[in-house]
DNA sequence: TGCGCTGCCTAATAGGTTTAGGCAAATTCT
DNA sequence: AGAATTTGCCTAAACCTATTAGGCAGCGCA
């Protein structure tokens, strides 16, 4: 009986692999053993169980989009920075849409705490660096950006912007001006 | 024998509170079948599967905060309309975490036509009219606001801005600032 | 060469999904 | 009212996923 190799890590990668091709709602344990040509149990030596799974495979998704998301931010700055930086979503998004679902699991604050957030955050504030904001603007800046990249993302993957002109990358890019023009003249908070 | 009175309304109304209870990724056939103290397979007249199930979960959602959103535009215009609007997401994500979850399922071609998916955009529109801006820029526009208010809403429900300062709740106020400030002054494509 | 650890297996339990077919309650007709 | 019919919930069964317990064989090392 020739051992198939098992490991966490070849697991997950599988697992993503999997999620990409047919959903990450449809991974799944059992879905993952057929793929290995192995019995289900034996995938629980190596995973505590099914949430573990999905839990690595978000973390992965979230590493692999800070890699490329440093990549991008790599020598760039400005307008420049901003829309080689949200294009990572995008694009990654595209290309693996079940690993993107996957890094929008709620990850329990042990692994929150482990995974990738702390960078992509970090990697945001860095594209403030070419516009002129200070504390707390930042971190609202931070948020409104990220906020707009998940979802315009998701929103476009959900279907949302299909079956209706303008095309959606014409929107992306004038979401991208938007936004551009926007840090450069952030307003002060309204007199309330 | 008494009959249960099931009927597809009522039990999605069921399957929505369970949703909200339990989160909506384990709203589940035979939960509802617990909470109606009803064998399994009764459901089955009233449902045509566990998908079905799920989509009228997510219709009902969007009806009700289309519903909302109408009544929060009723009377409002400029700043106060949006922000009158983006707090309708808000607010019914917290009030009913599972149902806004459910709003976010993929819905094939059918359901979302006759989804309330028409109403909402429309409804983004409106808030447009209270500022200066004409067609393609004003999908673009509805587009991005969507993204915002998506975005943030499901990324602090994620927990994504929790354990950080400053609060959530400003970054929400600053982010409709800048959204007003930016609809004001809309620019124009930068040179490519 | 044999010892032990590790990796994958069999077996079993539990729960969710879905279909087929039955009986009794509710509704309609005479 | 009583009979006929429709409808609603049930039993039964097949199948899939998740998870745990315990076994045996291969591989690494002495």
């Amino acid at each position: 009986m020739v051992r198939a190799g098992l490991t966490a890590e070849r697991l997950t990668r599988a697992g993503a692999e999997l999620a990409d091709e047919v959903g990450f709602e449809q991974v799944t344990v059992s879905a993952l053993a057929r793929r290995f040509d192995v019995k289900v149990a034996s995938l629980y030596s190596h995973l505590k169980n099914s949430h573990d799974l999905k839990t690595r495979i978000a973390l992965l998704a979230l590493e692999e989009m800070a890699d490329r998301g440093a990549a991008a931010l790599a020598g760039r700055a400005g307008r420049d920075a901003l829309s080689a930086f949200a294009d990572v979503y995008r694009d990654y998004a595209r290309e693996h849409p079940g690993r993107y679902a996957a890094a929008q699991l709620k990850l329990d604050p042990g692994a929150a705490a482990a995974s990738a957030g702390r960078r992509h955050s970090r990697m945001t504030r860095a594209i403030l660096r070419g516009y002129d904001l200070d504390e707390p603007d930042q971190t609202h800046a931070v948020r409104l950006l990220g906020s707009v990249f998940h979802g315009f993302v998701s929103l476009e993957a959900q279907g949302g912007f299909s079956h209706s002109a303008p095309d959606s990358q014409e929107s992306w890019d004038r979401s991208l001006d938007a936004l551009d023009a926007l840090l450069r003249n952030w307003p002060a908070p309204r007199p309330s």
